[in-house]
DNA sequence: TCAAAACCTTGCGTAGTGTGCAACCTTTGC
DNA sequence: GCAAAGGTTGCACACTACGCAAGGTTTTGA
């Protein structure tokens, strides 16, 4: 479990670049920015940077947490009703996100402005997409059901976190309960054609 | 309606350097395939190239078509039923789509291998979505009710084509029916806890 | 405890990217 | 038919990203 020196200096290396991107991607617009900045900044040497991520756009979006393997593994092995169980295990991964606020909200700004860093993002996400596919098959009826219901989780995810940025005084949790409605009323919309 | 010389070479042009870069890419992978190589192909200059398009990646994407005007009219005037007026707007723009499939294939193919290729197009499915949003939203209840609707579309969308590019003998369309049932079952898991 | 192995940082060299600028050519509109 | 508008190109330049090799630090295990 201890991490040894070289793994810790590491990974606070790995945050460092990462701070010092973000921050000056947000004064300044990450395209203005050069590798040079970011390295001086952190620190370190530009070929330095290059031994920690592959370009700048990949050390602003850094390592963002995936979904946890007891969460999925609980999700898989629930026994309620889905929808309550889909949500609650929402709920748990907005609260590792909410962990770390500040970055949440210099990430989204860089993201509304950069396809190179949304494109990273993106495939990071589509294989969390894909974890949770895998997992929600074994209470979905066919596959093709349980990539619906995935795409619906992370797109909410998404959602409610673009929601936060731009509403005040909301917390993550609230603008996830809140897109959380939308997702229930567009289901209801879509399968209960009269009312 | 009818173009001038300059604008329809302008398309042409635009369309020959997507080819180029298409067919490149497809053969040696996007990453290695250099503009030069690229302008050489498509019988102009490296600097025309960035004229045209800002990098390959940009170029590799083009410029998919947009929801049309008509349809996003009808779709938000409809009177029908909202799964069934929407499973038509989308059946619609996959007529569209399969007006080209051998790009959409080649397109695909790049999608998959290359980040910055899936943030481009990423940022204009945003814009669509956004379209859709605002469309749906005179349907739908609440806003966040229409942006999970439009998500539901756009997704279903890149779900199909991607069950179209990977099965055999599967038209796009088929591929849609296929991917929108699990749209619809998902939707009832959601509201129908027990059956 | 200490030397070898493993790993990390850095400078240097180099291929490739993307843009401003100025010269020159083609199309358009009057 | 000619001026204006728009397009193509070469050139110069700053920036990106990575291979390589030299030199330093941490880890390992005898």
């Amino acid at each position: 479990m201890t991490l040894s020196l070289r793994q810790r200096r590491r990974q606070e290396t790995a945050r460092d670049i990462q701070k010092s991107t973000l921050e000056l991607a947000v004064t300044h617009d990450l395209d203005t920015v050069t590798t040079e900045e970011i390295a001086t900044a952190a620190g370190i040497s530009t070929r330095t940077f290059f031994n920690y991520y592959t370009n700048k756009e990949a050390a602003a979006v850094g390592h963002p947490p995936s979904f946890r393997d007891e969460e999925l593994e609980a999700l898989r092995s629930g026994t309620g009703v889905l929808a309550t169980d889909l949500k609650l295990f929402l709920d748990t991964h907005m609260q590792t996100l909410a962990g770390d606020e500040a970055i949440l909200r210099m990430v989204g700004k860089v993201l509304r402005s950069n396809e190179k860093a949304r494109g990273i993002l993106d495939g990071f996400l589509m294989s969390e997409r894909h974890a949770l596919t895998d997992c929600l098959n074994t209470r979905a009826g066919s596959r093709q059901t349980a990539a619906a219901l995935a795409s619906y989780a992370t797109d909410a995810i998404g959602r409610a976190i673009f929601l936060w940025e731009h509403a005040d005084n909301m917390s993550l949790q609230e603008a996830l309960d809140n897109v959380w409605g939308g997702v229930i009323d567009a289901s209801r919309l879509l399968i209960e054609p009269s009312r």
